[in-house]
DNA sequence: CGGGATCCCGCCGGATACTG
DNA sequence: CAGTATCCGGCGGGATCCCG
């Protein structure tokens, strides 16, 4: 059970919060999209998953891969056979994780929204005057 | 306008989660910590924040504060007076990341006990049995 | 008090090449 | 097809010291 990749976060959140654990575990450069992918697939392939995701390098992937089946999150079923052929799925604890990954993701796209429009409208900048701050 | 930061995740997030957008934001070591103590204190110190926060760095959280302020999540108020005095507080951009952040803990916690669980408990392994499954 | 300057290091992600 | 092996640059985070 080589969970050790989270388990230094999980050992020192006790003034932390707990959200550094879910950026710990989600955290990858394309677990977010392998997750999301497999909650709409149910079963996908390597070359499947990797040419929907964008194509990653192969030894990235992997590695994502492999992290994310370490933290509990997909299972991966080896086929004995020529070629050869790996089917990836969630596990419980993966299916657990889709609603909040659907709330990050909106979040996501709310806030690149907002950044678009500050960005290409007219700079409204609030700037902070204290001013009479000076007090003590 | 120095957003260049998750500028360039926003960029690329076509074939992408948006869900990774919220992990560029949210991303740091300290800033879920900074983010929650700013959502129940309403404005504090830099002493304050990183006393509250476990001690960090200062160089490492005035960093993640200054990225967090490009960011617009939080909000960075100078005092010019002697000793300094900075306040931060969050901007409605900030307060509106409360929720998820919650979200997020509450998941992170629950995923912490599974994981707890499965270490002193019994480790029930459930195996992949593909079996019959060498079709073609 | 609230940082900035400097040095260091581990790790993450990508490129390229090779294989059972 | 589904990886593994090797090399590499960047940067994120910490330690230590110094400053206005």
């Amino acid at each position: 059970m080589p969970r050790n990749r989270v388990d230094g976060v999980i050992a020192s959140w006790s003034h932390n919060c707990a959200a550094e654990v879910t950026v710990a575990v989600l955290g990858g450069a394309w677990k977010p999209v392998v997750l999301s992918l497999l909650g709409r697939n149910e079963v996908m392939r390597f070359g499947e998953l990797r040419r929907a995701a964008g194509e990653p390098t192969p030894r990235v992937l992997t590695r994502q891969l492999r992290e994310l089946e370490a933290d509990g999150l997909i299972t991966r079923t080896v086929y004995a056979e020529v070629p050869p052929k790996v089917e990836y799925g969630l596990t419980e604890c993966g299916r657990n994780v889709q609603p909040l990954l659907d709330a990050m993701a909106e979040w996501g796209r709310d806030y690149a929204a907002d950044v678009r429009r500050e960005s290409a409208g007219g700079g409204a900048d609030r700037e902070n005057d204290p001013g009479d701050a000076a007090g003590r």
